[in-house]
DNA sequence: TGTACATCAGTGAACGCGCGTTCACTGATGTAC
DNA sequence: TGTACATCAGTGAACGCGCGTTCACTGATGTAC
């Protein structure tokens, strides 16, 4: 049942982003070629026809997730209420109680974090490209300043968001939780 | 060759510490339990004379490292200029580079805090109450306000240096990776 | 205190299962003429 | 355009390996008398 080439780069990508959320709602290790290929609709042998390792596919699902979130925080953020990005309100929709219980979908450092250290120097390339991206964007249009001062902050912002998610993810008490992101929320608020 | 239960008793806690470290270096699902018993100078056919299972010293080996924690940053804080604890003190250690490259004895929060999420009710238990040990234990000592409002405060210091330390270890870039925790440094000291 | 027996910490081989990976096969798609 | 053949996306069975777990065994420790 060979598919056009079309189809083939679609699968392709299909498998890709069924990855990306699987990774994210299970981890790296927790989740098996089996439950990827199904994520995207498809048995497990057909796999190797898209990619030659496992890894191989970690590293284009992190790039791909890791890729979307500057674009993800702009488009949700610019879209809510018709304007450009804000910052304060980049900072209210990351440390959100949407975010809080959307794993699969969202920031793949709090998703992942902790496995991105020990990823291959493949995975961490691109994990350290995306979070630069992100920074910029922060640092671009949120922050006045210096460029350098500007960045810097916005480096500080982004990784305090990152731990303050990880943690309020963590913890089993939802009280704490969203104790956790409002303390975040009014204390990077500007 | 049967030991005395005061060998066996210690045994235990060889075992718990091997696998805390061990953990904490590789993650729950990259530490073979013949990894963690070789860790602990053992063979792992011995295993289930303590445990019951892999779980089991999951959640040991979590309560130990993060009930260890405020012990340590007050330890660690109080020794190093014979002065009681002091929250610019405790931040300076935790964001430190040693602090970034000794992953095995460090902040388990950092090393495993997207693992811990996804872990057993148990796991997240035992992450939950060391969260709120530490917090307890930064917001006594460091931070003058009402006792609602340190301890909240607390909590966002706390959290941000996670973030911090994550994606400082996560970074393929040295110099990024102390920025980051430069960055942090200078934002949370008072 | 000494003796005989039960207990059990630790060893190393073995088991079963699920994983990543490979393979023969199918049949629609692409290509050559 | 039509025809014959090569290609290859996707399937599902199979393989090999490492993992968590179990087990028979050893011999020092604990216990009963």
């Amino acid at each position: 049942m060979r598919k056009s080439r079309e189809d083939a780069a679609q699968t392709r990508l299909r498998i890709i982003e069924a990855a990306s959320h699987e990774f994210r709602r299970n981890g790296f290790d927790g989740t098996g070629l089996t439950d990827l290929m199904a994520a995207a609709g498809l048995t497990h042998g057909g796999f190797y026809k898209h990619f030659s390792s496992k890894d191989e596919v970690a590293v284009e699902a992190c790039t791909r997730a890791i890729a979307d979130v500057p674009a993800v925080v702009e488009q949700r953020t610019a879209m809510q209420a018709g304007r450009p990005l804000n910052l304060n309100r980049a900072i209210k929709n990351y440390l959100s109680s949407e975010h809080l219980s959307n794993v699969s979908q969202g920031c793949p450092f709090a998703a992942l974090g902790s496995e991105l250290s020990r990823g291959s120097p493949e995975v961490r390339e691109a994990a350290t490209v995306g979070l630069k991206g992100v920074v910029d964007a922060l640092a671009k249009e949120g922050l006045a300043g210096g460029d350098n001062d500007a960045w810097s902050r916005a480096l500080g912002v982004a990784t305090s968001m990152i731990g303050a998610l990880t943690m309020a993810r963590m913890v089993d008490d939802p009280k704490l939780a969203s104790q956790i992101l409002s303390e975040a929320r009014s204390r990077l608020s500007t």
